[in-house]
DNA sequence: CCGTAATGACTACGGATGTAATCGTATCGT
DNA sequence: ACGATACGATTACATCCGTAGTCATTACGG
């Protein structure tokens, strides 16, 4: 279950999070044109995806619809505590502190934050 | 310059930030034993990092001592931002909530982070 | 019915990665 | 001086990853 998802394949994934169930051909053309993919390079990646059972495909006539079976949520929780561990001794206060240093706050944001420690605190 | 850091070579970086230089030895007996690796393993991931210019080495008698080029702080603000960007939309704020939502955070945390961003308003 | 296009399956292939063994040489103990 | 040893350099190799081409099959337009 807890299998990797590379960087290609997160390209996927977003999609598929985005909007689903979709098929390789929907994949494709949502894919962000930053990522100059040809339509088999997308469904290399499905392929793969399917073959970790990250997402799943039931057939639509000939041909396949495919969804998520991981929820983003979980991908994001995972890779989050994984910098979190590695780099920062587990604790998410060095890591505020790090982005918060190189000037990655906006004013929204802090006040967003505090509110949520708030609220945490409550 | 800003040539990838693997896993593997992560583990090897570490050894070396916290305490540089040190000849090849040195360093695969600091490599926490989870990672069972030779010392041969070790060397190759030294090379690689020095193809990589990520750190250099200077001649002590027949060995070298290695250190590190990149320093940990700017390794690890590429990585948070990197993560922040992939996963979040480069927001900070989505990132401590979701944290903070999946883990306890202890009083002390809490009160580490206000205390932050109550220097950054000021 | 037939060629063509669409679609999934399979294959390809260079580069990175994890993990090491082997080779050549310099050194150290005896 | 000689064999054992310690090191760095070179080579190895399976797997994963990014990126795609080719093949077989099926559906669709004419």
């Amino acid at each position: 279950m807890a299998e990797r998802i590379s960087d290609a394949e997160h390209a996927v994934m977003e999609v598929l999070w985005d909007e689903s169930p979709l098929t390789a051909q929907d994949v494709a053309e949502r894919i962000p044109d930053t990522r100059d993919w040809s339509a088999n390079t997308v469904k290399t990646l499905l392929g793969r995806l399917l073959a970790k059972s990250i997402i799943a495909h039931e057939a639509e006539g000939r041909r396949y619809l495919y969804r998520p079976l991981v929820k983003r949520e979980d991908y994001v929780a995972g890779e989050s505590r994984k910098l979190m561990d590695r780099l920062f001794g587990g604790r998410l206060s060095p890591l505020v502190a790090h982005l918060a240093d190189r000037d990655a706050l906006t004013a929204q944001d802090i006040a967003e934050i505090e509110a949520l420690l708030k609220e945490l605190k409550a």
